[in-house]
DNA sequence: ATACATAATTATGAATTCATAAATGTATTT
DNA sequence: AAATACATTTATGAATTCATAATTATGTAT
């Protein structure tokens, strides 16, 4: 493959479609990763496979034994618990900074978000509710401005992603999901960091619930 | 270099090379990495040098500018209070999770190290406080027993090594340090989470005064 | 001398090749 | 038939080679 006109390097390309298919559970945890085929399948060499697989282990998304090659990485109950602990100390600080920190303009769209949000769950649009969950979330991280904050919860959220999705799909859980999201609109529209910061930690330590 | 019988992958063993060279600001902040020359230096080919660099690359130490290489990552004064924050955040929820978590021995082993700690600061050893007091806080981290959360802080904790570690022998600022862990040790004592958390984010919020 | 265009050099990105450890398969012996 | 030794295959780790973008150097015109 000799790419004339890339903007990227090839193996970040390469990560971003492997991640996919992590994520598609098309490969799953504990899967190995077959980097000849797969470098055959996308129609490259092994050299940029071998670094984009290294970029996916610093994630944390595969693992390597060493003379054994790569493997999806599996995790177990202990870590998505250990995991929820980080997120919601993270998320929390972030919702808590955003309360101070967002513009108008930031609200408004959170609240567009959030009503998005509300007609998703109304329309029983599951994966639109999940889509527009995550843009909420990233949204407030975002106001929070703090990018190695950003990407300490990119990576961890990647980890969490490899659990099947299924949580909101649980009866209730939707209906909670959406109040506790309208707790943190309401604190973060009264622009008060500590009930903003409550709220978040409380709807991510039920999150953990939910994930199995 | 055909390493007959290594235990561990080649870049591996290049890459905390490369991040001992980086602290020792022998590659300095800002600096381009000649993969050629280094390669060449160490022996080895160019491969197992650039999969060391992107793994240097994942944990923010270096930096990749697409057809142009690695640059060692420069961090200015809003990238430290950001780090800061998050790792205050981080290494407060541990202390609060080891004031619950620990065993004798390991509030033993912490006020072994608190006595080193006093002992190499009455001789005014500054190496020897530095070592200590790193060591200090592992102790908390493992203690606290999240894996997740210890990567999160080892990466972050990477990243200000880039800074020169010169905050301690500011005038006042070692006796100021000591007293602090005097707090989160006495807090640990008496397994007291609350004080624990306070006791180490003030020590780290105070960390980032010191850190210029 | 300065500015611009072109040529030569250099370094990166990627493919290919090579060496060896691990896994698999076969045969021989008991 | 089971077990062990040996041979074959396969995949990883690493070196080498190749192509091209970016940089530097050279030359020419104004």
């Amino acid at each position: 493959m000799s790419k004339l006109l890339s903007t990227r390097p090839l193996y970040e390309e390469v990560a971003d479609q492997l991640r996919t298919r992590i994520f598609a559970h098309d490969l799953a945890p504990g899967a190995w990763i077959d980097e000849q085929s797969l470098a055959k399948e996308f129609g490259i060499s092994r050299t940029p496979m071998r670094e984009a697989i290294k970029v996916l282990a610093a994630e944390g998304l595969i693992t390597m034994k060493l003379r054994r090659g790569a493997y999806v990485t599996e995790v177990n109950r202990g870590d998505l618990e250990q995991i929820f602990t980080v997120l919601s100390l993270l998320e929390g600080e972030a919702a808590k900074e955003a309360a101070t920190r967002a513009k108008e303009s930031d609200l408004n769209a959170l609240d567009d978000l959030h009503l998005r949000l509300e007609k998703a769950a109304a329309d029983r649009n599951l994966d639109l509710f999940f889509e527009t969950n995550v843009r909420f979330h990233e949204r407030i991280i975002l106001i929070a401005a703090n990018p190695w904050m950003t990407s300490v919860i990119d990576d961890l959220r990647k980890v969490l992603k490899l659990q099947r999705k299924d949580s909101l799909s649980r009866s209730g859980r939707l209906q909670q999901s959406l109040s506790e999201h309208r707790e943190i609109l309401k604190a973060l529209l009264k622009r008060d960091p500590v009930a903003a910061e409550q709220a978040m930690r409380t709807h991510l330590a039920h999150g953990l619930e939910a994930a199995k």
